[in-house]
DNA sequence: AAAGCGTGGCC
DNA sequence: TGGCCAAGCTT
């Protein structure tokens, strides 16, 4: 299968990926220097403990796009506890894992990691693929989501790329603040450069750069004075010029937005065991297009289902 | 392909 | 205080 049917990016990552297995880092000591750190200051993460499960690598992917790490800590052993396999969630109704999601945000992810128990049990026997095609055709899998799996849970060589990765690049490498927008094709062939070739050492260096992203090459206060490659970076030898590259889209103003209201209704349809009443929605919030707004969006989504005419909740199955 | 999608912590 | 940010994905 061709990996480019997914993007409109004209990249063969397949092809830049094996090419790039052949041949060593371009950056050997900047990759060496990352692992190395990495080794003395990895923070002790359950998705790292021995023996933790692909499955539960799988979860843990899906619970961290877009939410900090210490939130999804306590939610993922919960949830690793109930369902331990595909197959147990799999055999629920979607609202439980929804419920079960509590506040992570973006519920969307429950659904899809709930749609992706059923595939993996439909086509796969129950059993995480190692494949990153077969990871990508699965929902909400996407090219990060789908390379974290394959190289952290199987030990597979291939560049995963994420915002902290993206980052560290852009400066060390590239001399700028920031990186550019995201780039499907450039971020993986950036990341392909630096990948060692054994892929034990790959899958390290793949944890260790995102590592150093999260916490010393951070977005807001980068801590370059205890960064263990700032002999070779290249934004501090440009004398860490400002970002000039085209500007990033504002994320919009959350407080009276869609999104609070679409918040404010999933939580009472978590909190509540029992069909919610129109007249209890409308106690949520005051306006009321935005209200129904909200709630046919919930309802196409999947996120809700009418019980009976006035009457919602979390989706049954 | 740009926009939409939660929630909470931080400075 | 309020804007920014957080292991992205889908349409």
């Amino acid at each position: 299968m061709n990996v480019t049917a997914h993007s409109a990016a004209p990249v063969d990552s397949a092809a830049l990926e094996s090419a790039a297995a052949e041949t060593a880092p371009a950056s050997p000591d900047l990759s060496r220097s990352i692992s190395l750190w990495f080794g003395e200051n990895a923070r002790d993460l359950p998705w790292r403990r021995d023996g933790f499960s692909a499955w539960g690598t799988l979860v843990s992917e899906f619970m961290l796009q877009q939410t900090p790490v210490n939130r999804v800590i306590p939610r993922l052993s919960e949830w690793l506890e109930r369902w331990p396999t595909p197959k147990d969630l799999a055999s629920v109704p979607p609202g439980e894992a929804v419920r079960a999601w509590a506040s992570l945000g973006y519920p969307r992810r429950a659904l899809w990691l709930h749609a992706a128990a059923g595939q993996i049990t439909e086509r796969h026997g129950g059993i995480v693929p190692e494949d990153v095609d077969d990871l990508l055709a699965l929902t909400g899998i996407g090219d990060y989501t789908a390379r974290a799996v394959a190289a952290f849970a199987y030990g597979h060589r291939h560049p995963v790329v994420d915002t902290n990765t993206r980052r560290v690049i852009a400066r060390a490498v590239t001399g700028q603040a920031e990186p550019a927008p995201p780039s499907r094709g450039r971020d993986l062939e950036a990341m392909s450069a630096l990948l060692p070739a054994e892929p034990a050492a790959a899958a390290v260096f793949n944890a260790a750069i995102m590592e150093l992203g999260a916490i010393v090459c951070t977005s807001r206060s980068p801590r370059c004075a205890v960064c263990p490659i700032q002999d070779a970076c290249a934004w501090r030898a440009a004398g860490y010029p400002a970002y000039d590259g085209p500007k990033k889209a504002v994320q919009k103003k959350f407080e009276g937005s869609d999104r609070q209201v679409r918040g404010l209704i999933m939580a009472e349809l978590r909190a509540t065991h029992h069909p919610v009443t129109d007249a209890e929605i409308e106690g949520l919030w005051p306006d009321a297009v935005q209200r129904s707004r909200a709630l046919a969006g919930l309802l196409a989504d999947g996120l809700a289902v009418t019980t009976e005419p006035g009457m919602y909740a979390l989706s049954q199955g």
